[in-house]
DNA sequence: ATTGAAATTAGCGATTG
DNA sequence: CAATCGCTAATTTCAAT
């Protein structure tokens, strides 16, 4: 959680970071290409970006629907707190569970599961509920999904700054 | 929504499944090296991964706050049905909008916003009320998020399949 | 297995503060 | 003058046929 000294990115800086966000495996070559920069400068700006923690990684994006996964649904978590700290480590043995965000208000956490049928949602949903008494859940399944980790942009970017007014 | 022919991947695709998930960026010399096959032939079952629609896509991951997004937020939303089966074309206008889930159940639709400060929460809040008169929000606010998008496993997968028994 | 393209390193030149 | 940035060139590695 240190400060970084270069909180500005220029236009070739987010050109670079909207196109990885679209395709992580596009090399410099042909970033450099779109960008009007050779491959070595798009490899410097490039690795500046993950260097300051604005890149963080890249993923292969994997539909679980055609792994055998059917089911997806969001998991509310309530739980005492001394728990609800741990959560984060606790749910690292429940491999279905996707993601685990923890929450200010009623909820304590929310996840996202994935299972390959209702029963085998009720088993991820026990387990769950067996890490300790405090411990209960509302679950949603997840009718479709029209968006998923949609894109940073510039121009999101750039709107949210003139209506922050600085 | 078609079935695909080939539901089997075998101990080598999991194992370029979840090379790819950790690092999309890994050439397939890289790749072969990890799993012990050539090159081409590392490409062309990433590329059978690929049309049978198993990887999807490969992304850059961004880190919102490092771009000065420091509220992340979860908004559960409630509408008539007219406008929520139109909620993911409605939100596609909301940039803020990363994430957008339909709900069987009492929430109609669960998104992720992020924004750069509470205003900015708000200006964006308003203008998912303004949608529609019918739209009610609620909004949770992410303390911290000990998993996202965890990767999908051979493992995780053989368990599942012994649970379900077949 | 071969051929063309891409990544990487190093060194140089231009621009800016 | 120092620092930053991007380019070319040359080697090695990779991708694709």
């Amino acid at each position: 959680m240190t400060y970084e000294s270069k909180p500005d990115w220029d236009a070739k800086d987010w050109q670079l970071l909207e196109a990885l966000q679209r395709d992580a495996r596009l090399g410099y070559a042909e970033l450099g290409r779109k960008v009007r920069l050779s491959a070595p400068a798009v490899a410097e700006r490039v690795k500046r970006l993950e260097e300051a923690g604005v890149i963080t990684g890249y993923r292969a994006v994997v539909e679980p629907k055609r792994l055998g996964y059917g089911i997806d649904a969001m998991v509310r978590l309530r739980c005492d707190g001394g728990i609800c700290a741990r959560i984060g480590k606790i749910v690292e043995n429940v491999p279905e569970v996707l993601d685990c965000r923890r929450l200010a208000g009623e909820d304590s956490a929310l996840l996202r599961v994935v299972a390959m049928s209702i029963t085998h949602l009720e088993t991820v949903l026990d387990r769950l509920l067996k890490i300790h008494p405090s411990i209960s859940t509302t679950t949603l399944i997840v009718l479709q999904t029209p968006h998923a980790n949609r894109s940073i942009t510039r121009t999101m970017w750039d709107a949210a700054r003139t209506l922050s007014q600085d």
